[in-house]
DNA sequence: TCATAGTCTGATCGAGTGATAACGGAAGAG
DNA sequence: CTCTTCCGTTATCACTCGATCAGACTATGA
């Protein structure tokens, strides 16, 4: 039930934030009892933080399952990580959303998950784009601006999906490997 | 009064997304009493359609007073376009947070804003850029991924402020400007 | 069989929500 | 002066919110 329930917070979050989400959806999408919230969680911000917690964790399995091919070059490794970054946000676009959702204004829930999430991986991130631009296989931009460009340009897109579905149609079969192939193009030739 | 209401409200809805955002606030944030909401306007929803329709109006404006160079080339036309919609976006960043809340998931408000406001936008941009892209001026990208580098990256880093400044500090005295060429240079060479 | 721990259920709490009605006052027209 | 119109204020409506509580159900083990 517990994992029933933070399959169903992530879909409510996600869709309409923190402070629109109620507990008594989140609760019906589980087919369970209000209640049950406050039971197995101490409270919804509880709830929050534990969905936001699996899911963050969802992203570094995926991740970390990045198929590393031995002696690959620095750009190829970097490829990788793109192309699996971007599948994770097409499949799991919880997490862009509920991003998104929450970036928008100063909040306790903002500097919970920046100090939790997301600091640590911008910082891994700025280490590992360092090392590969040094070695001079990418463009000449700052760690700031790769984050923008994966987050803007390589999840965006499925965070937004129902917009995007309204002005271009259902998406091709091939747009996760298409939108990855662009961005390390785009990351590598630079603007 | 109406002004007021209307500048709260965006603000308000920016922040905390349509369902989040109280009418109470709103008011208190405009020095009004809640109940001239419902006098002034209809209805909640119907504020947030008055707002939006204040938001769009403005950056009709705003675009539309590009200074068109005569007989400038198409892609300088293009470039002027790109700079005055970065710096719409970092001066007036709700309309992107609005967005990105709505498009979380279908809703009515959704579909009002798509129909009303972005599709017949997102006609303007596909038959100017093709006529940029004809004449061989800028990269080998269709509307859907020029209209995705814009929001992604020339407005999804204004409209997530908040959380831009906790990562990465105070932005740069040139960051528009910097940001609309790395978009223009990024549209024109392409990946 | 009984006791215990873990989980679920229904009822209900106070607080906050959008919306409405009744009333008051100010300004302009006749 | 009086009537009318516009706008603001107060009070209150029914409803939903997150949270809490007592009691019921279930399973395990002594």
């Amino acid at each position: 039930m517990v994992d029933q329930l933070l399959d169903a917070a992530l879909i409510e979050f996600a869709a309409h934030g923190y402070a629109g989400a109620s507990t008594r959806a989140i609760a019906e999408r589980a087919g369970a009892h209000q209640p049950q919230i406050n039971y197995h969680f101490r409270s919804k911000e509880a709830l929050w933080q534990a969905a936001v917690d699996r899911l963050f964790a969802e992203l570094d399995a995926e991740l970390g399952a990045t198929p590393e091919v031995l002696g690959e070059d620095l750009l190829g490794r970097f490829a990788s990580f793109v192309r699996a970054f971007v599948g994770f946000s097409a499949r799991r676009p919880e997490l862009h959303r509920i991003m998104n959702q929450e970036s928008t204004a100063d909040s306790p829930q903002l500097a919970w998950v920046v100090s939790r999430h997301i600091a640590p991986r911008i910082e891994v991130l700025s280490v590992a784009w360092s090392a590969v631009r040094e070695a001079g296989a990418v463009a000449d931009l700052d760690p700031a601006e790769v984050w923008e460009l994966l987050i803007g340009f390589g999840a965006l897109p499925y965070a937004n999906a129902p917009l995007r579905r309204q002005l271009f149609g259902p998406v091709r079969a091939d747009d996760v490997d298409r939108r990855a192939a662009r961005l390390i193009a785009l990351l590598a030739a630079g603007p």
